[in-house]
DNA sequence: TTTAACGATGTAATGTTGTAACGTGCATCG
DNA sequence: CGATGCACGTTACAACATTACATCGTTAAA
């Protein structure tokens, strides 16, 4: 159903495509696509989850999101909750998680399988991504020399952005 | 550590760098020396930490360390100072925080500065590192190029290690 | 020799992040 | 109808991390 990061599958999809920036409805809908395409229901929870979290500039924590849910619906929603449907994102790669940064991300390509490389400002906390398949292919490949199987590539940089330079 | 890898595209990258690796006693004095270099003391609070951290096959959550410096000492050791003294030795390079497992890791070269790529097992939870200078490098680089200054990679891969495949 | 300053550690409290266990409601299908 | 499966709710708790302030010993100045 989904394309396990590890698969061949995945890899080979991940070449070819040239991506298809999203925002806003776009992305909503582009990441309804992709999760009813991963044979997952989209439904007005995850939908509304799936809203907030894409509303935020930085990397936005799971209790983040419950809180500004809880708002949005006038009642409240567990952190709980709010995990169990990130998982479920980020398994079909409608978001990420930023580990240096224990917080989530939408991702603006959902249905676009990659491995990303996040850059996380330590002063405005603003997050970017850029692709280097290049890179990402060869740290895999680093791994699996090494003899790891099923590789989930966990590329991240802090620093000091351009703007707060 | 696990057996290193033995193909000749391997070791020509390798080739640039060379450690000596440390463990035990070597390992606890290369730290002492390192952290006075760094101007800092090495007191028997450090000292047993970093003695704790360095018997660890797998990262070491500061509470993890807190239980075992605690037994040591017969009386307990907060977790708070505990992250206290691990801040200070990743500050000084004697240790690693392995971001994507909240948790240490002793470095087993300590006095010699490079970035590391950590592979995880999600099976054994076990850590093993390798070096890779060309990767981190164009890691850097990449950071760099997009506008960012001061940049610490944070590069781990999650997977399947030999042993538990 | 007192006393001020400083660095390291102790103590207590609290904040943040993440999971486990189990219950409820609702749709589908035999 | 009853059984199954899935999404979500509720509660409780575990794991990770920080803040504020106190104490103690060493060093350095008065």
């Amino acid at each position: 159903m989904i394309d396990p990061p590890h698969t061949s599958a995945y890899i080979t999809r991940m070449a070819s495509h040239h991506h298809h920036e999203h925002a806003g409805a776009s992305l909503a809908q582009a990441a309804e696509a992709a999760l009813v395409e991963a044979g997952e229901q989209w439904t007005d929870m995850r939908s509304d989850i799936f809203a907030v979290l894409a509303t935020f500039e930085k990397p936005a924590s799971a209790y983040d999101i419950a809180d500004l849910v809880s708002q949005k619906r006038g009642k409240r929603v567990a952190p709980n909750s709010v995990y169990r449907i990130l998982d479920l994102f980020v398994a079909t790669n409608l978001a990420r998680r930023v580990e240096s940064a224990n917080a989530y991300i939408a991702n603006s390509h959902p249905g676009c399988l990659h491995d990303c490389i996040f850059l996380i400002c330590d002063n405005c906390g603003t997050a970017t991504h850029i692709d280097d398949d290049a890179l990402t292919m060869s740290v895999r490949a680093a791994a699996e020399h090494a003899g790891f199987a099923q590789v989930r590539p966990v590329i991240e940089v802090r620093g000091k952005c351009a703007d707060c330079g």
